[in-house]
DNA sequence: ACAAGCAGTTAGCCGAGGCTAACGGCATAA
DNA sequence: TTATGCCGTTAGCCTCGGCTAACTGCTTGT
């Protein structure tokens, strides 16, 4: 299974969810990323097959290691580049709406030099 | 209309071709973007009536004045972006296909902030 | 004059990823 | 116990933007 932009997106959406949710179910999801019940259910199923995401008995959602290596990977773009812009004046909205289309476009040569260019 | 991203990528092809080209015709678009002749065919026919491309009866294509526009701000967006990413030492090749995916989605704010960075 | 080739268009397919309508199963409330 | 409501799934629609096959019409070489 081949992940795709928005197949990032649902995972690091779950990721986040994670972290203050008990337990994360798919209408959790829903809410979070504004898509109807049938798009997220569809989703969450490719996930599913592709290894990425485990479904418990009652709906609960768990990431891989697979899935969980993914979402970490674009969570982090998604804070640094949001960062960066800031840094630069970008208001933090703007940033971090700008940061989430483009942490799943950048190679990892652009990012990292991003990152050491921020450390400094 | 409302132009997309593969919208924005056609006119940039057009204008980065009238730069060399005499005229450009849609097979040297196809053949620069590497598309089949009935994509291109189909992407002209929307910006035609979307009022950004004009097609003489020789089938040479001219940007409008708003076509131009655009096709301006994601050719600089380009360059710029290139630039920014080569100065924090990536490669060529790739900082200027990152850029290639960056120039859709970063709003006005980021670019000018990342463009005066660039500047000092 | 006619065959060949090139450019563009038309028709129609496909996958990705949204959507609504409607149904099924479970859990809780009356 | 039965009704209500919540959650998830199924079926099926839509747009975007690629694709191939096949046709048209002009131009050019024999």
């Amino acid at each position: 299974m081949n992940l795709q932009e928005s197949g990032e997106m649902y995972l690091e959406s779950i990721f986040v969810l994670s972290k203050t949710n008990s337990a994360v179910r798919s209408i959790d999801v829903c809410e979070y990323m504004g898509f109807s019940k049938p798009s997220v259910s569809r989703a969450i199923g490719l996930l599913k097959s592709g290894g990425y995401v485990v479904v418990d008995k009652d709906g609960h959602l768990t990431l891989t290691e697979e899935g969980e290596c993914v979402a970490r990977k674009i969570y982090d773009r998604h804070n640094l580049l949001t960062d960066f812009l800031v840094s630069l004046g970008v208001d933090r909205e703007t940033a971090s709406s700008d940061a989430c289309k483009i942490e799943h476009h950048i190679s990892d040569e652009s990012f990292e030099a991003i990152k050491n260019h921020l450390k400094k």
